[in-house]
DNA sequence: TCGACGTAGATTGTATAAAATCCCTGGTGT
DNA sequence: ACACCAGGGATTTTATACAATCTACGTCGA
């Protein structure tokens, strides 16, 4: 684990419901949990030492999310998309995240300009293929670093939950296809381009990059399932 | 494949903590709960005469939906919007509502334009001014029906969500400035357009009406001068 | 007078236990 | 053999009770 990391909102365990629900995204979003996965309540209760009322609230916050699907009286599983649904969310990514970049864009400190290069560089360590969950976790900070400006808090939240399940589903395909260089190319561009004020063509790029992946991940699956 | 199920209206409460949702969300919506009005989880389970537990969820619930916001151990509080904020629901549904429609609009069938027929009847008899709670059930339902084909899961959420918080700041405008009428003029048009095949026409009409709404609130407010 | 501290009251968060619901299995009748 | 329905067991949902936390207010000291 990184040690003392500014504390921000998500690390502030003030409730055990907050805390729950961060680990098992975590673990959803890890792929320890994987789609179609049924969460019991008593088990991950007795597991996490806690009651179940606030493994009940940390469910419902994940449903929120789009992590998890509740059925009444029947329980929550990981939600299962299909690969229409992904290539939807990558869809609406492609739709939002350019406006979010054209309104933050030129508010980015100095500070954010750091924090990216620091994102870049720790890409280009030779961390690519082993920890695939580091590189999710920067990939996701990436974009929202990029967008925290924006002052668009609804379009914001939207995209935070579409990113993190964006992560989720392209983890496996990420590692495998050699998409992680090309993003890494592509972000160094974007930060490139929004460093030198040119705004509009960073945005543009962002939505080709997005439209990318999605596509990417959309032949990989058309290959590996033909018989489906 | 799943088997078909019954889908029910989801009039049905199955479980109390929906029902509880339910009621809180028309309040919210019809105004009876203003904005900032902090929702005390006991007093709304002495007044449902349910306990507290089904009370929280459904407050989570309208988290989720955005009606509501909750500051942990401080309780919820309904959720008091800026007009940058409002401005952004509205930009956000200019943005994702034409996507709908251009993706369900051809799949409308005759029952679905007997049922868009039947809402803009509805609309053109005398209960315009009066019963502005009516009016906005009736056009959400009306974006809705219109997006009901576009197999766009996620983006139909959101758009609801939005659709819902939209209906809850405009009422109040709506039934001063005349915001109805064009609102009737233009959803007939809509619906004329849909039915002879110009999707496009249609969704630029729409993005165009979707715009004004925001823009009339907008100036509705600066002309007030009302900040908060 | 003003501000800091601490206690009381109110409100939310959590644990435990009871009630309702669903799934599955096994029997029964046709 | 097949359809149907009753009952047991597991799981979720709700109720009740207790613990933790926050806000308000009053007291104390400079």
């Amino acid at each position: 684990m990184p040690p003392a990391r500014p504390a921000q909102k998500s690390l502030q365990h003030r409730t055990i419901a907050s805390a729950v629900a961060e680990e098992v995204r975590r673990r959803i979003v890890d792929g320890e949990f994987k789609s179609g996965f049924q969460l019991r309540q008593d088990a991950l209760a007795t597991e996490f030492g806690v009651s179940r009322i606030p493994v009940r609230e940390a469910l419902m916050q994940l449903e929120a999310e789009g992590l998890v699907k509740i059925l009444p009286h029947r329980g929550a599983i990981v939600s299962e998309l299909s690969m229409e649904e992904v290539q939807e969310l990558f869809e609406l990514r492609a739709l939002l995240e350019p406006r979010l970049l054209k309104a933050s864009a030129k508010h980015l400190t100095e500070a954010d300009y750091e924090r990216l290069s620091q994102i870049l560089q720790e890409y280009s360590t030779e961390l690519r293929a082993k920890h695939v969950r580091r590189w999710g976790e920067l990939n996701t900070e990436f974009h929202n670093v990029l967008y925290q400006h924006a002052r668009q808090p609804r379009a914001q939240a939207i995209v935070g939950g579409l990113l993190q399940e964006c992560d989720r589903h392209t983890r496996l395909q990420l590692s495998l296809t050699g998409g992680m260089e090309r993003a890494e190319v592509e972000h160094a561009e974007l930060v490139r381009l929004c460093k030198s004020g040119k705004v509009s063509a960073a945005c543009a790029l962002l939505k080709t990059h997005i439209e990318g992946v999605g596509k990417s991940l959309r032949n990989y699956f058309e290959e590996h399932n033909k018989t489906t």
